[in-house]
DNA sequence: GAAATATGAATGAACG
DNA sequence: CGTTCATTCATATTTC
């Protein structure tokens, strides 16, 4: 038995009302929420939950991004998905009747601990991911960047570059 | 001119030691490093792993736009995943040290047994649960974000908070 | 209990 | 330089 209390709250998860509202606005054709409107936003939901603005922003930023692509599979081949709409599809929750999954948005959970376990799938990367020796610090030594800032006043025009190869 | 696909699947992933470089560098205090600056991190950085010029001028645009987190309120959301199994409690540095949490490319896990008690106790959320009235559009009238969404520009500039106490 | 899915959060890249 | 988009990861919840 391992269980133990450990730092809960790690995600914020919305609570019916303030996906609600959530939802509403997002529909409102607002598509992308001023400071103004987020920190509007997160006051009023603060209400029915705790919430920051951050919390608010993102899920709008999810949101939008979640609209306009769902998942695909990995597609080889020269697929041609000329779709991506941007049409919002957003709320199929009571539309459906249930086959699939309860959203958490009408999910109640209940007083006790459910307590699940572990969902350490811990996604392996077989990315390049290079890894090197452990040294901490002691690698830019040859560089003078940190030796004296002040050298001169360069001008940067990488800016936006269109295609950049890596 | 648009139109560029662009295979850019993969953005480029630094490794922990890049990471630390950039870091250290960054705060130096050179604020903005010049291209001369950049192409001679980028060069000490290619020696831990690809990277480009452009790579490390993103970075630190990047990380200089995003150091003015602005952002307060609430507290949730903090995503920083502790692997201690005892400590609960851990010393946030705040600003002034770098946060990070773990690098997305560090989860190498070779071995595959993290028999880590990982038991979430199904966070203890007091706060107002769900379960409320039904009124669910009810509680924005008084925002005026789904009247007028033509209001004002953009502005935000959350994108994401660097960490947060709760 | 583990896998599959959903979704919030982090960050690199692009755009204005 | 500020802001937003896109991609990916981490964690939560649901399902098997």
């Amino acid at each position: 038995t391992i269980g133990h209390k450990m730092t809960a709250r790690q995600r914020w998860t919305p609570t019916p009302v303030q996906l609600q509202i959530l939802e509403r606005i997002f529909d409102q054709g607002t598509g992308t929420p001023s400071k103004q409107k987020i920190k509007d936003i997160t006051e009023e939901l603060s209400q029915h939950g705790q919430i920051s603005e951050q919390n608010v922003y993102n899920w709008f930023q999810n949101r939008r991004a979640r609209s306009k692509r769902k998942q695909h599979g990995g597609g080889v081949g020269g697929s041609s998905n000329n779709n991506n709409g941007e049409s919002e599809v957003e709320t199929e929750t009571e539309t459906l009747n249930g086959k699939r999954k309860m959203p958490e948005s009408l999910r109640v959970l209940p007083d006790g601990n459910n307590a699940i376990g572990t969902t350490s799938t811990t996604s392996p990367r077989p990315e390049d991911l290079c890894f090197q020796s452990p040294e901490m610090s002691s690698d830019l030594h040859l560089l003078g960047v940190l030796s004296n800032p002040r050298d001169d006043h360069s001008y940067n025009l990488y800016d936006h570059v269109e295609e950049y190869g890596m």
